[in-house]
This record gives C-alpha cells, structure tokens and sequence, in this order.
DNA sequence: CAAACATATAAGTGATTTATTATATAAGTG
DNA sequence: CACTTATATAATAAATCACTTATATGTTTG
C-alpha cells in the first residue's frame, strides 16, 4: 500500500469521470501534452461545446486546470489533485494516444495554439 | 511500465463499468471475499434483480465469475481476466469494505450462504 | 471600437443507464 | 410433487448523460 486511499465516492466519480472515451483520451494525451480546446475539436472531431462541456467536468474534479494565453486556453493535468496517483496509474495501461496530435501537425493545426 | 496495455476503448468500458457505487463496492468486497447474491442484496439494501443485473454487467466483461453451491450462486473475482491487473491496481486506491460483511455476520445473514 | 477568433454557458433532445415490478427458472425440502 | 428459496430475465419508468444549437463572454487585431 503504496499510495494514499479515496473513498468510494469519490472513486466512483473519478471513474466515471473517466469511464468515457473522449475524456479518457483527452486525459492520456493531456499526461503527455498541454493543450487548448481547438486542438481536442479537431482530434474528436466534434463540437466546440461537447470539448467545453467534457473539460468542464475534468476541472470540477479538479483533474485538470486550465491558462489562458491570449485568446487561448491552454489545458493541463493538475498534478496536485488528491486522484492524480490514482490516474495515473490508469494511464499507464492505455496505449500512446500521441498520434493524435501528429494528425494535427500534418495539418499546420497543432501550431495555431502556441 | 510493467503491465500489458488494453486499448481506449474496452478501458473505458472498464472504467465505466467502475464507476458506478454498487459495482465498484461489490468489486471490492469481491477482492477479499467471495460472495452470493443474496448478501449483495443485504448489504446494498436493493432489489434482488438490481443485483442480479450489476452483477450480469461485471460477468459480461469477465471481470467475476459464478459457481452454483446448490440453490445459491458464488461470484468471485476471475483472476484470469485481462483486465485482472487493471482491476487490481485500481482497488488499491479503495478503503477495505469488509465492514458491511460484519453487518452480516452480526444479523446471522452472512452464514446463510455457506 | 468593430470584427474576428477562442471559449463558455444555457436550453433542449435523444440515447443510455439504473432502478422497479412481474415473471421465469432452478434447486432444496417436507 | 407442491412449496419455498435463490437467482435470472423481461418490460418499463425515471434519472442521467452527451450531444446539438443558440448565445454570451473575453481577447486580439485592424
């Protein structure tokens, strides 16, 4: 017993949270790479509002965070959540999700972000 | 990385199947103890079919097993699961819940299975 | 400061999920 | 073999969820 507990409540949440494909991608490519929420709309290739709305529900969990620059908001992992071992140790066994973001620097997307 | 990697899709259906309060406490008791359906339904202080339907959800992904013992059935934990290490690593993060198998016991319930 | 761009929020809708009730199946018991 | 107990399945209703469209907010730029 290496790592602090959570309780079942929270954990549910947390997994929850994470028991959806797109927040569960976005969360593997945020443990990898900061990122802004045009650059997921065109990964998931859905609307601006569902990224919003998904991002939305990661902060309130508070795992992740968010800076704007410029017009930009730029997403990360917040490594100071109390569940941060605990996602991480989920990501560790889902495959590199990088290549998303490949896909959009062939595109010259990934570069009007930063 | 020590553990072989399960692709985005059937983790989040892991993840998913988790996050849900019942499923996850039964997973958990389920770690330590095997259990009948019976004691599910005392414990959560649902429905039979409720139970019986969580339980449907958990076996349909391998993650439990059933043995009938005469009229009753005995789920446990399949540890032959591919998502067994997964399962694992994430109940680490749980506080034990054997308490409510103590409530059992105390109400004679729990002998009634065995 | 008006127009364009990036993002958030609100309202509404269809799909999914979890519970309930009713019923079926299967085993044990007098 | 009827009755009870344990469990599963089916149908359905209520709650939740993730999307869409419409609109608001905030930043940059000409």
């Amino acid at each position: 017993m290496h790592q602090t507990l959570i309780d079942i409540t929270n954990a549910t949440a947390i997994l929850k949270l994470l028991g959806d494909k797109t927040r569960l991608t976005m969360v593997k490519i945020l443990n990898s790479h900061d990122c802004c929420v045009c650059e997921f709309v065109e990964i998931f290739k859905t609307s601006q509002p569902a990224i919003s709305q998904h991002l939305r529900k990661l902060k309130d969990f508070g795992i992740v965070k968010e800076t704007r620059r410029g017009q930009w908001i730029i997403y990360s992992l917040n490594k100071e959540s109390e569940y941060y071992p605990l996602v991480q140790t989920i990501l560790q066994y889902l495959p590199n999700q990088d290549y998303n973001l490949k896909e959009l620097e062939k595109q010259g997307l990934r570069i009007s972000c930063e």
